[in-house]
DNA sequence: GCATGATAAATGAC
DNA sequence: GTCATTTATCATGC
């Protein structure tokens, strides 16, 4: 369905959310908006004890930061594909470094 | 504190680098040539990757990017659509 | 001064 | 849950 999405919203100038719900109200998707940097120190700290946060401590940070527990959730599986990316990009420059032969 | 400075070490933005013109070429030829369906496989990411000298991940950025802004702005990219559609024409000619 | 590539929130497919 | 995206924002190139 990623195609027709597409070729509607080049046509139609429409949203994304326009096109799955066409007859639900017209509220958008939730604007993108940067955390703080206290935020993301919280999250990322607790991120350091556990990378799957538990639902108690989902609720605690939630209500910690004025967040929903939802976007805390969503930050925690942000934050694990993150960490993947990471962990490949080091993988990829120790591949490199030994191949050309540094040191 | 060490973990923040291993995240700008590893953030890319800071040492960014803009693609070689003929890199941009090839991404904006299979961008335009597939513009009902922009959408690589994984496939076709890892050998538009492998001409442009550059990382799978780079290829995803950029069609992101490019996806988003000509939607933004179909107008102004018209005459970059031309350009490219005029381009692969002359090549299918051959 | 914007164009461009990469990243950070947020969504949807599976 | 993962993961490819969308979108706004960031940081840089020129």
């Amino acid at each position: 369905t990623r195609q027709s999405r597409w070729e509607i919203a080049c046509k139609l100038q429409l949203t994304e959310r326009q096109i799955l719900h066409p007859f639900s109200e017209p509220r958008q998707r939730k604007k993108r908006k940067p955390y703080t940097r206290y935020q993301t120190m919280v999250l990322e700290n607790e991120f350091l004890n556990n990378s799957y946060i538990t639902r108690q401590k989902r609720w605690e940070i939630s209500c910690k930061l004025h967040l929903s527990e939802r976007q805390v959730k969503v930050w925690f599986q942000n934050r694990r594909m993150k960490r993947k990316k990471m962990n490949d990009r080091v993988k990829m420059l120790v591949k490199d470094e030994t191949i050309n032969g540094v040191g | 504190a060490v973990m923040i400075l291993r995240s700008r070490f590893l953030d890319a933005r800071r040492k960014r680098r803009n693609f070689s013109k003929t890199a941009s070429e090839i991404l904006n030829e299979y961008f335009y040539s597939h513009l009902s369906n922009p959408y690589p496989s994984e496939e076709a990411k890892e050998e538009l990757a492998r001409k442009c000298g550059i990382s799978v991940s780079q290829v995803s950025n950029w069609f992101g990017n490019k996806r988003i802004r000509y939607k933004k702005n179909i107008g102004k990219a018209q005459e970059e659509a031309n350009l490219y559609a005029a381009k692969i024409a002359a090549q299918g000619a051959q």
